[in-house]
DNA sequence: TTCCAGGGTGAGT
DNA sequence: ACTCACCATGGA
């Protein structure tokens, strides 16, 4: 199908599709259900296998129109005009909450290579155990630090609850419902709000977004940031927040 | 050897 | 509400 979007940048921006696919030339692969789904892509032209439509414009979120977007967050704004050119066709995923949720603890004082190696550690059938299982799982094998405890104590509680209906609620009220779990901070809260339930007003930040905000607009403290990227770049903060985070993470510095 | 990584927790103010 | 030591692992 036409869509507009950089897969290469989308899949291999510290979002989650990093920690969970893999790729094999020019081609992203993971196990779904009983198939393995491939995506390319080949100018203009995004390609895929083994998955239907309706999960690939879910999941690269095709039907976000990134002209409006680019609008909303590039206006008065010279640092995020240079991050949309640069990076032209980003795009912000949207992955199963609960992978989300586990990927994101693992993320804990962590960087993107050792997440994806603890990441991949949990795997089973290529997918992450539903809660109840990776509580009583052998968790040691995929060397998560400190971060263990959070994860069985978090798996146990969602065991126990509706994880999904969190993402009917409000923003406000599903990010303090988040935190009350173990392991769930303001920081992967957001991240799980934004890549795993979708909300777009969501603002991670992480080290590097501190630094951003600090470099290019002079803010130091994270509440500060997190009123200003409310106020400039409503209600699409989650998409600034990437490319903002292209301009100063590992792999976005150049020069 | 020291510093750092898509931070959270708990104890101290 | 804010600060700060500590947390386990591995790469630079």
């Amino acid at each position: 199908m036409r869509a507009r979007i950089n897969l290469r940048l989308t899949m291999e921006s510290g979002q989650p599709p990093e920690f969970f696919w893999n790729k094999e030339g020019e081609r992203y692969w993971r196990e779904l259900g009983k198939s393995r789904c491939y995506l390319w892509q080949e100018g203009e032209e995004l390609h895929y296998l083994g998955c239907d439509e309706g999960y690939v414009r879910e999941f690269l979120r095709l039907e976000d129109d990134l002209e409006e977007i680019y609008a909303v967050i590039s206006a008065g704004d010279e640092v995020m005009e240079r991050a949309i050119g640069r990076f032209q066709g980003l795009r912000i995923t949207k992955n199963d909450p609960w992978e989300t949720l586990v990927a994101f603890i693992c993320s804990i004082n962590n960087n993107i290579p050792r997440i994806r190696r603890n990441v991949q550690c949990l795997l089973r059938g290529g997918r992450i155990p539903p809660p109840e299982e990776l509580a009583g799982a052998e968790l040691s094998s995929a060397r998560l630090g400190f971060r263990e405890g959070y994860l069985r104590a978090t798996a146990a509680v969602l065991a126990r609850m509706d994880f999904h209906a969190i993402g009917e609620l409000g923003y406000e009220e599903a990010r303090q419902e988040l935190m009350k779990l173990r392991g769930v901070g303001e920081k992967v809260a957001d991240c799980v709000l934004l890549f795993g339930f979708g909300y777009l007003e969501a603002f991670p930040v992480d080290v590097w977004i501190a630094r951003a905000m600090r470099a290019y607009y002079g803010i130091t403290s994270v509440k500060e940031m997190r009123r200003f990227a409310r106020e400039r770049w409503h209600p699409y903060e989650g998409y600034a927040q990437q490319y903002l985070y292209m301009l100063v993470g590992r792999r976005g510095r150049r020069g």
